[in-house]
DNA sequence: CAGTGGTCTAGACCACTCA
DNA sequence: GAGTGGTCTAGACCACTGT
């Protein structure tokens, strides 16, 4: 008959409907706008509310949606852009390292595989430097650094007592010893307990996990392992601010 | 009485299961292998299988498991460290070029994001070249790529028909132009459906979206958009292959 | 307190893979 | 066709936020 070819390939519900919100996102909402209640969207659209939860998920991993518990769902804005690294990597200056806000530091044996690749036996002691990094007053993203106690020797000496003045003290040794340059990771995870107060996310918030190398010329000088609000950063390299293209827009397919 | 403080800050089921699932993984499972059906695990840990499910959804995010619908779920490898650029990555050489596949090239109109940084005309004609970067047999990118025709002009005048060739004939053009550098940024995006075939995986799979800002003398030559399978990827930066710290290490906190 | 998102349940059916 | 993971439902209760 004279039926249109109509969702032959079934597609899943929620990924329908979250095309659907998509779209209504970009013309019908403006950013900080709240959306209805998940149970009133869900009736609007017929669907149990678990299927219109799956959509939202997917559109809050996009960066699209922000949902907070207790309040609603809003309307995210544009992803920021955070840099991690600049062009002339190898530079000595601690690049954004004025953003790293240091909160304590305690001394301790690293985990089995920071051990690894700091290239320094198990038992060896570190510090751990307890980092955020903190945009327009929020919490981007936390931060251990590990510097073994070796590789700061004027340190020991010093005896501050643990907390933020003994962090900076950390790090401020770590900048004298000449960093030649750094080795950098990306991957994702889920945001630990501890990582996850600090960003104000729920446990398993996803985040891309920053795993630093810092090289002196005596080999690995620190290790940094760095969790990243996925939800609200993009990370760039090579002073790519100027980058500005965001998700909706790589919708559309060329073809 | 003698009741010892248990779990009372009371964290959700899904999370603990988690994390005794995280550590049978790593102390009774080997890579490769399958774990029982998601039925028998949800009724041997007394929860639904909704929320067994979210357990190992987590994992999976983490890249800890594999799940494949109608097989199984499997205990995952280690994420490979993906090279995407070289600490000199200023090189003119197409740093890892080798290890994408040209499948086909069309001409057409960029989306608007994309025009905007390449600094042409929405209306003006690019090439979109279509690759994936293929490692051990297994697709672990899917990539567009966008030149615009007045970055290779002497393609104009060859007209390759479309396809692989097409594709390869772009891109060698594109180098020959001298490239003086890339910015790039990362961030945490789901597959669309064409990227999610590809990539062997489900629509709205995570991926790690890298956009890449192609630069040569004069100006912005290329840009391309690069959907890197989340759970098995690690991104590198400055030949950082070396690096080595997994998910599970991770997870133990120096205190 | 009312209203929100977060968790959890116990089912059902579907799509896919493989013997 | 048997067995797997993927989708979906219609409820329930909880934790949190604001007033």
């Amino acid at each position: 008959m004279g039926t249109t070819q109509l969702e032959s390939v079934q597609e899943p519900k929620y990924w329908h409907l979250r095309t659907v919100l998509s779209e209504a996102l970009d013309s019908d909402f403006a950013v900080g706008e709240v959306l209805p209640n998940e149970r009133d969207l869900a009736a609007r659209f017929g669907v149990a509310r678990a299927t219109l939860r799956q959509a939202l998920e997917q559109l809050e991993l996009e960066g699209r949606l922000q949902r907070r518990r207790g309040v609603g769902t809003t309307v995210a804005p544009p992803r920021v852009g955070v840099p991690v690294a600049t062009a002339r990597q190898g530079g000595v200056e601690g690049d954004a390292d004025e953003a790293w806000q240091p909160l304590e530091c305690t001394t301790a044996t690293a985990p089995a595989a920071v051990a690894f690749t700091l290239d320094i036996d198990a038992t060896e002691p570190v510090h751990v430097v307890r980092r955020i990094r903190v945009v327009h007053g929020q919490a981007l993203a936390a931060e251990l650094l590990y510097v073994p106690t070796s590789s700061v020797p004027e340190l020991s000496a010093i005896e501050v007592p643990s907390g933020p003045a003994r962090a900076r003290s950390v790090v401020r040794e770590l900048h004298r010893l000449g960093l030649e340059g750094q080795d950098r990771s990306v991957e994702l995870g889920s945001a630990r307990a501890d990582d996850a107060k600090e960003l104000d996310r729920l446990p398993g918030a996803p985040v891309l996990v920053v795993t630093t190398r810092y090289l002196s010329a005596a080999g690995t000088a620190a290790v940094s392992v760095a969790t990243y609000r996925a939800d609200t950063c993009r990370l760039t390299f090579g002073d790519a601010g100027a980058l500005e293209i965001s998700h909706d827009e790589q919708e559309r397919q060329a073809s």
